[in-house]
DNA sequence: AATGAATGAGGGTTCATTCAT
DNA sequence: CATGAATGAACCCTCATTCAT
């Protein structure tokens, strides 16, 4: 009862709930970025984002709310974008295998701080049965999609691979591929990454490699 | 008065600071699995240990300190790891590699426990210079190792690939894999994900592949 | 473009001032016996008026002037029952002294909601002059036409009794039966209570029993 | 992680688990004595207490638990005073009834500060399941006695009231002169709180008084 | 007159660290 | 060596209040 401290107020903003929510979320992931998971607070996601400490309650309830929706924001970009990337390719099955592999190391993608975001929250995966449903589950849908596209290639070109390796190798190549660019960003680009990644499709697919 | 009484000793426990050391080690490692690194506490862990509250500071001066301590067994470990499997390996370079690409599913080395270890400070490595130090030194060595091997491969069956990008490859794949592990132990096995990753250097060096 | 467009006007609450202040006097009466005083907030109590968040302010200045201003409501209610009871009653003092003895288990007066107002706000008494100045001095003028009516009946039946004595005696057993009634209302009924009460006062002056 | 400061400490006390806890307790007492239930916060007790904020939540785990414990102890030791006034008074049942409308009025039971806690209790209880039993419970028990003992004096002195009412209206006679003394302390001491209990009692059973 | 998004001081609580025992 | 009571900075969250609409 009685707050007693009476003091003007600065600037106001007004943006719409979806405006704020998502200004919050990218301040979310910057923090993360700058500080870590672990040092993210209140305090920095809502100075990062320049408003006031109680925004983030006001809008997301909790602070694990807000992790859990930057989580699905940058799971769901994801989503996205490789469903875009997909649609946008060639007609066979081979284009859109080497379009997927690509949008991994797409600018609108492979940002440091979004790499950082995907490494914070699988880092704490294991003991965040939240964190980890939302990343199976998005992880199980972009597999599936893989492994019919591999199956097709594989048809066609009379190859001796089993699909659903391929699909978890090239996965698990572009996963890996992410965490060498987290680690050491100034060996690895992404235009490297995206070779190696090709590659690893020419060596599984020899028949279909252009030229 | 006569000094007649004899005080009962309360029990000492005696173990080499090496012992406790490492004691508290692995109860950082059993704590990072179970809560996750963000949740791990001194409390978590001298539990864990079953050991009294200041007993952390007392042997790494502080919380942080642990952390990086903790980091480097397990770094180290996996070093010895792959030292080891190399030596064991027959003499050519490709069952050297083999045996390399092998040893990231070996029981010692791949339990989920140290897993979500390796990517919980992966996670934070981003904002924290220390983790990211240890790990990229460590890394940066196996590397060249790989690259080595990779190169004397390539030579002795005139391959057309490089060999940096294949050591880079094999290694991205591997880390892809153990994150695959994590977030999906049951569906990926030790054993099958070996079996993607050889399946990987098969891939590359086709001439090598045995029978 | 022309002006074709006719905005529907919002909805428009048009209570005068009084009303509002009423309606929201009440909402908060409803919100302490409903979660305490402790635990009633300016949310607790515009949601109680289904109004919104801004509305107290507006029409109180502060939470602490709402709740002042509320403790004023009920006593102020509490001293018209009592006059208008008096004043209903029959003309021997006697008459008037039972009316008023009973009138604090009249329907009115007495419901939990405003004895859970009442010990909510005696509770803070002690530390919070304004309250304890509303209730004593409410209570100082109540006393006093106590006392002069028991002076009567005194020297009208020549009892041996003090004025003072048998009025405080009196204030203080209704005052006591509220808390029965409100920490117990199922094993005291405002009929029992009032019986206690009156029974207080046979006691106290026999002669006037009636029958 | 990493807490940044460092900084000498003051000094530092040792005391039973049992000392610490009565100690703040009595703090917390002197707390809503002084600031009311409602602006006691854990500051105002540790503050209170001198000792450090941190040190409730490692002794009652929440300001909840210490609040009930407050309240259970205040409790325990009415009861306790009770009892131990009716043992030591006469063996008649009306020397007994006595000595516990008398005992209220105490100096170790009728403190101001301790008039306020019972009070401040009493407020939430209407909304606070917890207290209200607390309070309920112990009263109950109280409730039970004073009616055997009336029941024997009744019997003893062929009286036409019956136990219950007078036992009912003795307590509660005896919490309203309580909470006389705590509005208007100045108007009603100790010593005329006791002889208007005392009168009650004389008024119901006239055969008994002394002299 | 009324709304409700926004603010930020202050609340309860956690936890790395210290130090008397 | 080891313990665990104690500390206090910093955390997340609540809520009275303000003000643009």
């Amino acid at each position: 009862m009685s707050q007693t401290l009476i003091k003007p107020r600065a600037k106001r903003r007004t943006a719409s709930k979806q405006q704020r929510q998502a200004q919050l979320i990218k301040a979310t992931i910057r923090s993360i970025a700058k500080h870590g998971l672990s040092e993210t607070t209140m305090a920095t996601v809502s100075s990062e984002a320049s408003l006031s400490q109680g925004i983030i309650n006001l809008h997301f309830q909790s602070k694990d709310r807000l992790l859990e929706e930057t989580l699905s924001h940058i799971v769901g970009e994801y989503r996205a974008a490789w469903y875009k990337a997909m649609d946008s390719a060639g007609d066979s099955a081979y284009e859109k295998l080497e379009a997927l592999a690509a949008v991994d190391f797409d600018k609108r993608i492979c940002q440091r701080n979004k790499l950082a975001v995907w490494f914070a929250f699988w880092g704490e995966s294991r003991s965040r049965l939240t964190y980890r449903k939302i990343c199976t589950e998005s992880s199980r849908e972009y597999r599936q999609v893989l492994t019919g596209l591999c199956e097709e290639v594989i048809v066609q070109g009379g190859y001796k691979v089993r699909a659903h390796q391929v699909a978890t190798g090239l996965l698990a190549m572009n996963g890996g591929l992410w965490l060498d660019m987290l680690l050491s960003p100034t060996e690895m680009s992404a235009q490297q990454a995206k070779e190696i990644s090709l590659s690893y499709l020419w060596g599984v697919f020899p028949g279909h490699v252009p030229g």
